[in-house]
Order: structure tokens, then C-alpha cells, then sequence
DNA sequence: GCAAAAGTGTTGCGCGTACACCCATGC
DNA sequence: GCATGGGTGTACGCGCAACACTTTTGC
């Protein structure tokens, strides 16, 4: 007889905006290049199978570390389980995914199979790991327009037209500066520095400095209808 | 060596707004009572063990079917993975929770050991049970105001004041009919049927009759703010 | 007629968007 | 000076809540 074992799996789905290899910012995800089969020369997202002794968070943690510099992970979160039995051959391997947010300057040393991938540019993907990053994304442009999320995307110090390209980058369309502004400091959600950033080579006036009141996700904007009273 | 293999269980959180022992409707979770250890007595949320030819969503489907008839569950979704590796005693136990729904008139007959606990006034639970049950609360009621999901709690034909009592017992305050139906109608949301109820004994006008439009879920204010242009 | 329940109208405000206009810098 | 980028001010619209007022029934 033979058993049929159940592995859990977790994998990270890791969004940060960057400007590589192009002008504009862009959403970019971590990916790795399987040397093996199967499905040997695509792409994957980072993680592994869940050890006896951790939680999903851990684990999603522990084999992040083998990427990225887990210090740089400014948020994490639970996202959906991928369950088809045959997502993946052989032996049947449930997917626990989780979202990761890196912010924009940091760009450490990567491992050799490593990259960062636009999110509009992906390459050929293993298993079913297209409808996870769709997925991800989804969830992170929804959680932008209610809670802080974008601290976890954006540098500690920052103008507002930097904030205004890495909320572009995220969302997929253009976002206008001032309203930006007006929306995060009306929720308290950034908080000006006091000081300003020096102008470019071709002039302009200084822009003010922000950072975000918390590093920590906070819902701002719960109920878009039939609030409590009040 | 000790083969110390990790089990996948499926747990549901089942709503429906009732008014079981009081005259006012409440929010009501699905509950079974344990008769053996562990936490024997205590009280637990229908679901099993993970069968490795079944997805996740289809053993949620097969374990309700011994408590409930599973035609009556309106909507359905995952909610969030519970971890812990220290969650259930002896054998290292994943759960994957989710959100049920069932309409309010429907309450067919229930296994002996199985009832219909209000939300405000839980028995004492097994395991980690109770913060899933707020979990799911919780999520109901962000939906309630986003999405259309009022349509799995409420009858196919109701009046406002139906409506109004199922989505005050759902987010645990009370909503004002004439601004429910003003939210609901404009997002196309609810249609009248044309027809109207007969008032009760004490006489009062006629209700006007509802439906809901769709029977399957769809967001219908997908942004708080941030909204793409136009 | 009176009480009760349902429905309609009105007002006001907070939030978000769009857009015109003013400010500060480099060259 | 002018171009460029940043900031401020204003105006509009919409969605929603609060509440007063009208309509329709049973008794």
C-alpha cells in the first residue's frame, strides 16, 4: 500500500517598486530560476515546505532568509491556500501564499538564480504561480486605498512625487500628488519631517519631506458604508 | 525514530441570522458538542481531516454535508490559515477556516449533538475555535459594507425591515432601513419585486418586497479612495 | 380616530477629485 | 528671464447619515 503523504508548502509572494532597467518605476516581484526538474528553467516564488516545529510566518521567514535579508521585509501577510491536488505533480502539496513588501531603496546582493521581475513583464512561471503573484497584487491595491500599507513600499524619508510613482507603480495607473497628499495626511497616515529635499539639475522648488506616522499596517478607512452610528 | 507527519483540517464557520430563544434576531454560529477527549464537552466548529484527492473548498463542502444541507449555504470563502504548531494536542494540526453563509428562514433539522450558538454568548470552545469565530465576524462585516454579500444571510423575498434586522444583528449595531435601502438600491444592489407584505395584527403600511440582484458574491465598492481616474 | 409600520423628502457634511493658480529653485 | 518641479486654494460632485414628515394599514 502505498502512502500518500500531504506536504504543506508556503510561498512569498515579494513586491517592491524599483526602477530597473527601464526609466519609470515599476512593480517588481522576487523570483528564483529552478536549475531542476520539474518545471526546470522557470521561474518560481521563493519558499519551501513547512517544517514540523513553525508556523506559516516563521517558516515564510526562515526560507526568505535564504534570498533576501529578512530585515528588509517591512510586512507580511497571509494571503490565500492553493489546494488542487494536482497543482503540483507527484506528491500532493497544499500552498499556503503570503504577501512580503520590501521598500523602494533597498536593493541588497540577490543569489545567482535570483531577480527581480516586473510585474507587467513576468517570465514563464512554474506550476501555478501566475494566478498567486495576480493574486498578491490584487490584494496590495485594494490594501493601499484603505489602510497604510505603503509605508512597507516606500523609503523612511520621502517627497511626495516619490510617493506618487511608487503608488503609480503599484496600482497600475497614474495617482495625482496632491490628492495623495491630502487623502494620507487627512488619515494621519504620513506626517511632513519638517525638512526638504534638494532640487534636481534642472530646478524646481525643494520638495517637503514625509514619512509615514506607522511602520506597523493599520486599517484608516474601514467602512466605506453603513458605519456604526456616530 | 518517531514519524511525527503533519494532518490539514478544514473548519467552518457557519452564520445565520436567527431569533432561536429571544425575540430579537441575532447572528448565530454553527457549533457541534465533543463527546470525547480531548476537550471533551466543549463545544467545536464543524470540519475534519483533509482528504488528499480534495480540495480544500470541496472537503468543507463534504464535512458540512453531515451537519447541515449544504444547498443551503449561500456563499462560501476561505478565511485564514491557523498555524501554531502547539494548536491541537498530539498530532501537529494546519487549519484552513472558512466563512459560511445560510439565509435566514432556513433551519432544517440539526444532528443531536450540533446546534445554533448566538455570537454574543459563545459556550466554551474548543481549541483555538473562539478567535476564528471572530475572525469571521469580523470579515462578515467588512463585506457587508463593500460587497453584496448581505444576499446569503437574507430570504430570496423580504421587506426593508427584514433586511434592516439581519444586517444589524451581522454587524452587531443597529442600521437605519431608509438609508440601508438608499445604499443598496443606488449600487444596484437590491431590486423591488413590485409586490408588498401584509402587515402584521398591529397594522401599519404595506412593505414594499425585495431581492437581492445577484446570488453570488461581487464587490461593489471595490475603492475607498484612490480610485482609478475618470 | 389612533397607533403602528413603511416610505419620501430635505438637509448637511465629510471625503475625494479636478484644475487653476502661486512659489522656489537651477540655468 | 524662463523652464521645471512643488505646493496651495477653490470648486464641484457624490455618497451617506440624520431626521422630520407623509402615507397606508389594523383595530
Amino acid at each position: 500500500m502505498v502512502h500518500t503523504s500531504t506536504e504543506h508548502e508556503v510561498l512569498a509572494v515579494v513586491f517592491q517598486v524599483g526602477d530597473a532597467h527601464s526609466r519609470k518605476p515599476a512593480l517588481n516581484v522576487l523570483l528564483w530560476q529552478r536549475a531542476l526538474a520539474p518545471e526546470r528553467g522557470k521561474w518560481s516564488l521563493p519558499g519551501g515546505r513547512l517544517r514540523a516545529d513553525e508556523d506559516l510566518t516563521s517558516s515564510v521567514r526562515r526560507q526568505l532568509a535564504e534570498k533576501v535579508d529578512v530585515r528588509e521585509i517591512a510586512h507580511l501577510e497571509q494571503l490565500a491556500v492553493f489546494s488542487d491536488p494536482g497543482r503540483v505533480p507527484d506528491v500532493r502539496t497544499i500552498a499556503s501564499t503570503f504577501l512580503g513588501l520590501i521598500p523602494s531603496p533597498a536593493t541588497p546582493v540577490l543569489p545567482p538564480d535570483t531577480r527581480w521581475h516586473p510585474v507587467n513583464a513576468l517570465p514563464e512561471m512554474a506550476f501555478d504561480h501566475a494566478p498567486m503573484i495576480e493574486y498578491a497584487r490584487t490584494r496590495l491595491a485594494a490594501k493601499l486605498s484603505y489602510t497604510n500599507i505603503g509605508f512597507a513600499l516606500a523609503p523612511t524619508e520621502f517627497a511626495l512625487s516619490t510617493l506618487r510613482d511608487i503608488y503609480g507603480a503599484a496600482l497600475g495607473y497614474q495617482v495625482d500628488a496632491t490628492n495623495l497628499q491630502r487623502v494620507l495626511a487627512r488619515r494621519g497616515v504620513i506626517t511632513p519631517t519638517g525638512t526638504t529635499a534638494h532640487p534636481g539639475r534642472t530646478g524646481g522648488r525643494p520638495a517637503a519631506l514625509y514619512r509615514f506616522t506607522d511602520s506597523q499596517i493599520r486599517v484608516t478607512d474601514e467602512f466605506a458604508a453603513l458605519r456604526p452610528p456616530g
